[in-house]
DNA sequence: CACCTTGCCTAGAGAGTCGAGGTAACGGAG
DNA sequence: CTCCGTTACCTCGACTCTCTAGGCAAGGTG
């Protein structure tokens, strides 16, 4: 419900976003789109069609790991949690941003 | 010179920072390139692949605008000047760098 | 019963970056 | 004179990722 046009930056960063969401504990989907949209004040707009496939693309790469359990309302749901790899991605990628976020900033924000 | 991993965080922060070093006046492509590992200190590297593509796109979209010229070294050289679409265009993504960049950062970096 | 919310999933389209190539002209080194 | 590095531009195809727009299912509420 925040942004309208497409989030062309949002490319690269959301895998670490989801990363640093399961820091706290173990997720299901759902709910790590709604954490994300919370912890920015609703400014970052996680869509599904993004989401649960970067989802299965990190669990490819065993950035995560899955497993069926149930929701506090006794739904069905897969819960993901940072594996070792995952947490050592988390570290690259959250510095690769600050590099990146430094640079950039530099240059615009005069 | 300096990154080895693609980058996948450039993704929608190219058009911004080109216009941005256009701001100064009129460059060419090769001169842009160069401006933003200077200005960056080598830390971004603007692939060739990347950049040509990106000045014709920000052509077609009227933010710039080109004229053949001759560089101090005598060489033919396409120049590229910001429109008044394109400075509209910066002060755009200029702030849409800085909303993301914020709540990204916010997210990531504790 | 209809509807909203939770919750997961997928196919196709679209956009953008990158690697790897190619072309051309100049200047300096050997 | 030839070779090579630099300046300078261009392009194709591969790749990766996000987004739109659907679909499915179950639970609670009016």
């Amino acid at each position: 419900m925040a942004s309208k046009e497409p989030n062309s930056l949002l490319h690269g960063t959301l895998d670490a976003l989801v990363l640093k969401t399961l820091e706290a504990g173990p997720q299901h989907g759902y709910a790590i789109a709604r954490a994300l949209e919370a912890a920015t004040g609703g400014r970052l707009d996680i869509e599904e069609g993004s989401l649960y496939p970067a989802l299965y693309r990190m669990e490819k790469r065993a950035w995560i790991d899955a497993e069926w359990g149930t929701s506090e309302l006794q739904r069905r749901v897969k819960l993901y949690r940072l594996t070792r790899a995952g947490r050592a991605q988390l570290v690259r990628e959250t510095e690769a941003w600050a590099a990146f976020s430094r640079a950039v900033s530099q240059v615009l924000l005069t």
